[in-house]
DNA sequence: GATAAAAATCGACGCTGTGTAGAATTTGAG
DNA sequence: CTCAAATTCTACACAGCGTCGATTTTTATC
C-alpha cells in the first residue's frame, strides 16, 4: 500500500521519489499558470513530470491533492519566515514593512495563492492551510492595531475584528491586482496600506 | 439547431421551455446548496429539473452555462433595484443604508454570491457579471466617499482606489460570514461599516 | 378542431478523464 | 551480489460529458 500520507518525515539520503514529488508539484505549478485548474489534468501533470499516470497515482490520490501540497510546500516555507509579527516596531514602520513583504509574496507566489482561494471551499485541506495562514496575519494586524491605540477585544468595531476586515480586503485586492501587473500590485498595496493606516488611527502623511 | 442564446426576448404568451428553464435553475440552486457546484453533475440537475440529460442540453450547453444563467438571473434582478446609488441623502446615512441593504442581499442571495465568486476565474461569462455587479458598488461607495470629502481622483489614497479596495474588503468578509450564520453577517456588516466610516473620515459615534 | 411547423424530449453512442490492480522493473542497503 | 522495498508501467472498468437522429409534444393558424 502506497504512502499518499504527508510525515515523509526525516531521512539522511534522499530517496529517488522526493525528487520526483517536487519535480510533480513544480509540473504542477508550471500547468496551473499554463492552462489553469480546470483544464489541468492528472496525465498533464504526469506527463511535465516525466511518468504515466499510474505512477503519478503512488504520490498522490487526486489531482486535488497535488495541488494541495503545492500550496502546503508555498505557504509552509512562508510560516517559516513568518517575520510578519515583527513586534518590536512603531506601528507606522510595522505597517509598512508588512505591506513590503507582502507585495513580495504576491509577487512571487501569486499564481499559487490565487488557486489557493479558489480551492478553499472545494478541497477541505486546502482550506484549511489558507485559513491558517490568514490566521497569522490576522493576528499580527491586530498587533499592531491595538498597538496603535485600537482599543482590543472581539467586538465589532474593536481591534480583532477590523484586523479580520483588513486582512481580507488585503487578500481580495491583491488577488485581483496580480492578476494585472506589478505595477497594479504595487498601486494595490499604497491603497490598502493607507487604509489600513486609517484604521489604525494613524493620519498618513502626504 | 437549439438556441443557447439568451435574448428569448419579449414574447406575449409563455413558452413551455420558459417553465422548464426556470425549473432547471431552480434545480441547480438546490442542488448548489446541497452537494456543491463540484460534487454536482448535469445529469443531477437534469432529473432535478424533471427531464433527461439529453433534454437538459436543449437549454444550456453545459453545467458551467446553467451556473452562469442561474448567477445572471440573481444579479440581473439585483441591478434592477439597484438603489445603491440612492445619492440624495447624508454619507452617514448613504453608509448605514448601503450596508443595511448589503445584508439583506447576502442574506437571501449568499450562496449564489459564493458560487459566482467561486467560479468568476474558471468562467469568463460569470466573471463578467460579477465584476460588473462590483463595479455599480464601487461606483456608489467612490460617490459618497467623495461627497464625504475624499480627495477624488484614481490615485491610489484617494477615492477611487479606496472604494475598490473597501468594495473587496466588504465581498470577502460577507463572503466567509456568509457561511456561518446571520449573527456572523450581522457583527460583520458592523466592522466593515465601521472602517468605511473611518476612511470617509467620519468618527463612528459611540 | 385539424394540421403542419416549431419546440421539446428521449435514448444511445463515442470520447475523455478517473482511480485501481497486478505485473514488471529499478533502487539501494547490507 | 542479492533481495526486499520502492518505483513504474500497462490494462481495465467506470463516471460523466457532449452530440446525434429519431420521436413526441406544443402551439400558431386556418
Amino acid at each position: 500500500m502506497p504512502a499518499h500520507d504527508r510525515a515523509r518525515s526525516r531521512r539522511t539520503t534522499e530517496r529517488k521519489g522526493d525528487i520526483r514529488e517536487r519535480a510533480i508539484l513544480d509540473a504542477c505549478e508550471a500547468l496551473l499558470a499554463q492552462k489553469g485548474y480546470d483544464a489541468m489534468t492528472v496525465g498533464d501533470v504526469a506527463q511535465g513530470a516525466g511518468i504515466t499516470r499510474g505512477a503519478l497515482y503512488f504520490y498522490f490520490g487526486s489531482k486535488q491533492e497535488v495541488v494541495a501540497a503545492l500550496v502546503a510546500r508555498t505557504v509552509e516555507h512562508l510560516w517559516e519566515r513568518s517575520r510578519v509579527t515583527a513586534q518590536t516596531e512603531e506601528p507606522r514602520q510595522a505597517i509598512a514593512a508588512a505591506m513590503r513583504r507582502t507585495v513580495e509574496l504576491w509577487n512571487e507566489h501569486g499564481l499559487v495563492f490565487r488557486t489557493a482561494i479558489d480551492l478553499s471551499l472545494t478541497v477541505p485541506e486546502i482550506g484549511e492551510l489558507w485559513s491558517h495562514t490568514a490566521d497569522l496575519f490576522i493576528t499580527a494586524i491586530t498587533a499592531v492595531l491595538e498597538r496603535a491605540g485600537v482599543q482590543a477585544g472581539t467586538a465589532p468595531d474593536h481591534a480583532s475584528a477590523m484586523a479580520r476586515a483588513l486582512c481580507w480586503m488585503i487578500e481580495r485586492t491583491f488577488y485581483h491586482a496580480s492578476q494585472e501587473s506589478r505595477e497594479e500590485l504595487q498601486k494595490a498595496s499604497a491603497t490598502c496600506e493607507h487604509i489600513w493606516l486609517i484604521s489604525a488611527g494613524i493620519n498618513s502623511e502626504a
